[in-house]
RNA sequence: ACGCCAAUAGCUCAGCUGGAUAGAGCAACGGAUUUCUAAUCCGUAGGUCGCAGGUUCGAAUCCUGCUUGGCGUGCCA
């Protein structure tokens, strides 16, 4: 009903617009960018210099011609025009307020992240895409897809020989005594010896072959899933990377359609896409001269997998060393008849772990590494998670562990968090119930906010942007806009609850209607950013 | 060398179809509350928005060049 009433006073600034100066302008009203500043709209600026006209009369004019009726204020502000609504309308909306999910919309959507090698545990990078890609998910459903979550293990290929040999290796060396040497590009690390000794029995009984990559691949992901327990994610589709080789057709299928299209041919003994001729700055190896294909050709494989699953809309979210491959991979899926699209790929960028001041080189092969659950053992699931989901996707940003671990008890989610448990202390006191009890109850039918104070109009205008927060999220892939704005919900809360007295006040009924609302918007956005909504603290 | 990403307070980061006085948290300092949990609130201090141009009534935001850091660049994944 806000935005009725918005797009009312848009149209009655339009033809004010056209009844004084005969002028047709865009007069779709902003959201403020100041505090006080509900909406408006700077078309004085632009009317004023199209027209010779002095901007701060066009606003004064349009001001006072617009009929107001109670239920909004128009004031010019130099030659700003503002816009503010009355607390009534505002009252009104909230009392019906709920976080909405829109009805199915009949599409889908395939997230894929995560994605880590099954060489070794998650780290901190990987913790940042869990984060990122179950507030997306989360916002994909919000706006009615049907969202599939998806984690490719990269099971095939060589890492995954290496993989195995060391464990080969590692296991010899703890189990028989043997000395053994590794190559440059073998894992030494202590987690490959961890997999080797839960894996023995296979190690023993069957040395080399397929075997025991698989145990390793099932070992590695049993610990990866017992990571994502801790952060409450769980994937819908596990697909593995060796599932595509089992057959020989999507090799087939992949290498004839290039082939029909002249887009495949040969140079060094190696197979090349001619991406150049898809609009890409230069041709790939499919095919290496070795006669093991590369990445790029598992992942086209992959992807036309997807795009035949039906899915609507395809997101990767990937490490800043994918960069150049995201491009590499959509123009060569254009082949494949794939629209461009079809698949966005969004680039996390860096996490730099800082430990001990210094900036520390991780790698998965010497396991000089920092896991994700030792982070989670220690700062917490919901510190980490809020850290990742505060900031955006593009950002370089860095980890401090030390300062992270030392001050995790002041960690800003608990600034959100405190404000939902403050909320159900109410209740508590009052009812003896909790929000979800209260919400049972026949009490919850009769919510009247009455006459609100400016303070609380405040909030309910933030809960009212939050809606439009949400959709500007969703088509640019930030997540983090929604957590920043829960921020100035809660900056807003904190104050009006430290001023105002409920239990007791001559409001006291309509407060609690107020913050019973608020309370469940506050659960329903921090539940869906993947986040606790505590009842106590 | 080329391509992509970044650069905002001491630190970590917001600031998103260009708007008004650039904001939080942490760190520092000063206050409030013997509570509906102070995991809070109020205040002080802290900024040539990397640099230089340009476009615009208006630029942290758009364009160009440069600097610095990161990632990548035909057979790693």
């Amino acid at each position: 009903m806000l935005d009725e009433k918005l797009a009312d006073i848009s149209r009655s600034i339009s033809s004010a617009l056209k009844d004084i100066y005969g002028a047709d302008a865009d007069t779709t009203l902003k959201r403020g960018t100041r505090p006080g500043i509900e909406f408006f709209t700077p078309i004085s600026f632009e009317l004023g210099k199209s027209l010779g006209l002095e901007p701060r009369d066009v606003a004064q004019k349009i001001a006072s011609r617009l009929k107001m009726d109670g239920t909004f204020s128009a004031t010019a502000d130099g030659a700003f025009l503002n816009i503010s609504l009355s607390g009534a309308l505002y009252a009104d909306y909230f009392s019906h307020y709920h976080f909405k999910t829109f009805p199915a919309n009949g599409k889908k959507i395939n997230i894929e992240f995560i994605s880590a090698n099954p060489t070794g545990p998650l780290n901190v990078v990987s913790g940042r895409a869990a984060a990122v890609g179950l507030a997306l998910s989360s916002l994909y459903r919000k706006f009615g897809w049907e969202v599939s979550r998806e984690y490719y293990v990269n099971d095939h290929g060589n890492q995954m020989n290496i993989f195995a040999s060391s464990l080969l290796k590692a296991y010899a060396e703890r189990f028989k005594g043997e000395t053994a040497e590794y190559a440059e590009n073998e894992y030494t690390g202590p987690f490959t010896g961890e997999i080797a000794e839960e894996i023995g029995d296979i190690i023993e009984k069957a040395p080399g072959g397929d075997r025991i990559k698989k145990e390793a691949v099932k070992a590695v992901i049993g610990r990866i899933k017992g990571t994502l327990k801790n952060i409450s994610l769980d994937f819908d589709r596990w697909f593995f990377e060796s599932s595509l080789y089992e057959t020989g057709e999507n090799e087939g299928y992949v290498l004839d359609t290039l082939r029909k299209k002249g887009l495949l041919y040969e140079k060094d003994g190696a197979l090349f896409i001619k991406n150049t001729a898809l609009g890409d700055s230069q041709d790939w190896v499919l095919k290496k001269s070795s006669g093991e294909y590369t990445y790029l050709f598992g992942d086209i494989m992959y992807h036309i997998d997807k795009f035949r699953r039906g899915y609507d809309k395809a997101i990767n979210i990937w490490g800043p060393d994918h960069l150049s491959g995201a491009v590499r991979l959509i123009r060569a899926l254009t082949a494949f008849g794939i629209p461009e699209e079809f698949l966005s790929v969004i680039i996390l960028q860096q996490v730099n772990l800082i430990k001990d001041g210094r900036k520390i080189q991780m790698s998965k092969r010497t396991g000089n590494f920092i896991g994700l659950d030792e982070i989670l053992d220690s700062v917490g699931a919901d510190p980490t998670k809020y850290f990742f989901l505060s900031k955006g996707t593009s950002q370089h940003i860095d980890f401090d562990f030390d300062a992270f671990e030392k001050e995790s008890e002041k960690s800003p989610v608990f600034y959100l968090q405190y404000m939902f448990a403050r909320i159900n202390g109410v209740l508590l006191k009052k009812y003896g119930v909790d929000l979800d009890g209260f919400l049972d109850s026949e009490k919850a039918d009769e919510l009247e906010l009455g006459e609100i104070s400016p303070m609380q109009k405040e909030i309910i205008y933030t809960v009212y942007v939050l809606e439009a927060v949400c959709a500007e999220a969703l088509t640019k892939n930030e997540p983090a806009m929604v957590m920043n704005h829960m921020n100035e919900i809660a900056k807003k809360f904190h104050r009006f609850y430290q001023g105002e007295r409920i239990l007791g006040s001559e409001r006291e009924e309509e407060l609690l209607g107020f913050i019973v609302k608020l309370g469940g918007a506050v659960r329903s956005v921090l539940t869906f950013m993947g986040i606790n909504a505590p009842q106590r603290m």
